[in-house]
DNA sequence: AAGCATTGTTAGTCTAGGCTAACATCCGGG
DNA sequence: CCCGGATGTTAGCCTAGACTAACAATGCTT
């Protein structure tokens, strides 16, 4: 099996969103959703089917099967991660980082994600047991630009 | 003017390293270090060429114009802040922190690459005053899976 | 139950960016 | 000088993924 391009991904993402937030995913609301037009979703959908990864009846609803919801969920959850790591730590704007988001998460391979989730959880974990050094050092540094050496260090 | 595909950037991205490495940049050169055959390299500089960024006399050299020069440069950064954030802190591989840098650099704007590198730099402040406390617990979280709360915070 | 608006599909075209095959130019060695 | 191999270029083709225009199915509304 070919590897999945950026943009089949970006419909398996698509259609996984809309699943969870109407139920089911329809040609139009996924053309909508993706800023293309319909005949680009058929041809799209078409290919997906060929793979198994979704099925799609004729004139009907556009589902995933098991092997598109691991797929979609997989990429689910590298949009999350680092959404919530540009919002969080990098201080972007939500929707700025989740059109980056939705850029970037093509771009990493599992063995990477799996250390930058790791990674973030330590950053999480940082800001909480350490609230608000850490985290506040770093806001401050990101607006001022001014180093600010931690507390704990200078104590 | 239209903004540049991940492709055409990363043929000035390699020009500008060839130039570097070598001096000059040749058809040949190019194709060969992008895994490419060299018609497809004359079509991208004939396209760069119209855009005023590389000049390519006829079975000549490649250079960069310096507009071409400041969009690889720009590209070239973000390569390598990236790479040394997955070396360094994510401890991925040379050759795979090589090869995911030259995809995610592709999918950052100028604004989120902006910030990264404050908190790029941020990071490595803390891993060189506190060293080597953030660091090591990173690494050991990293490795073992285990969270390691911060010895000054226990203290 | 029929008609029409909505929705989906098909056919055909376009662009980017690859490729191969064939042709053109360049340059070093005889 | 000139010839042959290396290098560069052109022409023509292919695929992915978008689009428009035209056609088909669905289903709500009366």
């Amino acid at each position: 099996m070919q590897k999945l391009s950026e943009n089949m991904e970006d419909y398996l993402e698509t259609i996984h969103a809309l699943s969870r937030e109407k139920g089911v995913a329809r040609v139009s609301e996924i053309a909508e959703k993706m800023d293309v037009k319909s005949p680009s979703v058929n041809a799209a959908m078409k290919n997906l089917a060929d793979r198994d990864l979704v099925i799609h009846e004729k004139y009907g609803y556009v589902t995933l099967t098991p092997q598109g919801q691991k797929l979609a969920a997989a990429v689910q959850e590298k949009h999350d991660v680092l959404y919530r790591f540009l919002t969080e730590f990098l201080m972007i704007s939500p929707e700025q980082a989740d059109q980056e988001a939705c850029s970037i998460e093509h771009a990493i391979s599992e063995e990477t994600f799996d250390r930058f989730v790791k990674f973030f959880k330590f950053l999480e974990n940082s800001a909480r047991t350490q609230k608000p050094r850490l985290l506040r050092n770093l806001e401050t540094y990101l607006k001022t630009g001014k180093k600010v050496t931690c507390e704990c260090e200078r104590a």
